[in-house]
DNA sequence: AATAAAAACTAATAAGCGTTAGTTTTGTGT
DNA sequence: ACACAAAACTAACGCTTATTAGTTTTTATT
């Protein structure tokens, strides 16, 4: 077999990759190198250009991988017909199960995405922007139907999201458990407030 | 005059930290190099050693001065007997305002920290550690005396911390006005929630 | 067992890094 | 105008960087 460990449905590239968005997590992009990333796998640098482009195209693997899950939780949730609070908790949800299931990878995407370079900063940019404006309609529908206080909608979301995106310090408990009672506290949080 | 430009009561130190704070939050502290440090100022590279002693000196004061300015507001905010609500508000305010104010110091501190080297890593986040544990106290005041729900405190300050740190996009808009408007918005969101 | 392909290696490239040494220019106080 | 200090410069150091070229080893297929 070959030193670059595969796990089931994955291909060597894969691999690279995963073990690269811990690094990247850890370190940062800059901050990592690839001798460092090579030796975290156990092979020797030139070893990894058989099996993928470039440093950066690690980056833009990683960045483009999770904007895309977002993006299509987000078409789901659209269409399914719940209540614009429901939507809301659903979207809360899949944010911190993301963080919890797939931390490094969010966190590079959420951290290290400054590092890419045209023209997919660009397109990065504005999935990103649309994601934020298909969230804004949601609760401006929510205003609309009288379950949500009237409320600036731009910076309810932008509250909502960098609540979800910040949960890095949430570190090592993936104790299911707990991870519920984070989601069911979060999401009281952030719908009912904290007032009594 | 000299060639780096000072502002009043500023030594030509605190210029060339000012300048390494926008252009580490820009390209993040190893994506900037000593010479585009340098190029910002309009001076070559070995002449900002005349003022400072190294590049991760630059980060640590940025760093340590962010942290400080907030154990000190903190600190304040306990001893004033305001309610706990008042003093969560207080502090969500603060939070806004400094991301306002002080942006690139800020966001290098939430982002950038991590390329600390110890014995200053350790201390920072002995001093982050000790914020969120003082914010955590006075949820727990709140929940002790019924005017916070019974939530767990630690998720509460969590939320709120991510939320008042993930900022950054509000960006450009420093209009006084909005900057209100976001303030009012987001304490409105944080304590009272969006549900009508 | 022979052959072809995949995956590893070593060696080396050019470029960029933070920083130091030594020197020259600029500004200040007498 | 002279002396001293501050602040800039050029040149260069040793090191690390991502990546390429060329070669050898390992694996899979017949």
């Amino acid at each position: 077999m070959s030193k670059i460990i595969v796990s089931a449905n994955g291909t060597k590239k894969d691999a690279i990759i995963k073990k690269a968005a811990g690094l990247f997590r850890h370190k940062g992009f800059a901050g990592t190198s690839m001798r460092e990333l090579a030796e975290s796998i156990g092979v020797e640098a030139p070893s990894l250009y058989n099996h993928i482009g470039s440093k950066i195209e690690l980056l833009q693997n990683i960045c483009f991988k999770v904007a895309n899950e977002f993006m299509l939780h987000l078409h789901q949730t659209e269409q399914e017909s719940n209540s614009t609070i429901d939507k809301l908790k659903h979207i809360i949800q899949f944010h911190i199960q993301m963080m919890v299931n797939e931390y490094d990878e969010v966190f590079v995407a959420n951290h290290e995405w400054k590092q890419l370079k045209d023209p997919y900063l660009t397109d990065f940019l504005l999935q990103r922007k649309a994601y934020e404006k298909k969230l804004i309609d949601i609760v401006n529908e929510g205003i609309e139907n009288n379950a949500i206080k009237n409320i600036h909608p731009q910076i309810a979301v932008l509250t909502i999201l960098s609540a979800v995106r910040g949960l890095e310090f949430w570190q090592g408990q993936k104790n299911q458990m707990e991870v519920m009672e984070l989601e069911n506290n979060m999401i009281d949080h952030l719908l009912n407030g904290l007032v009594k």
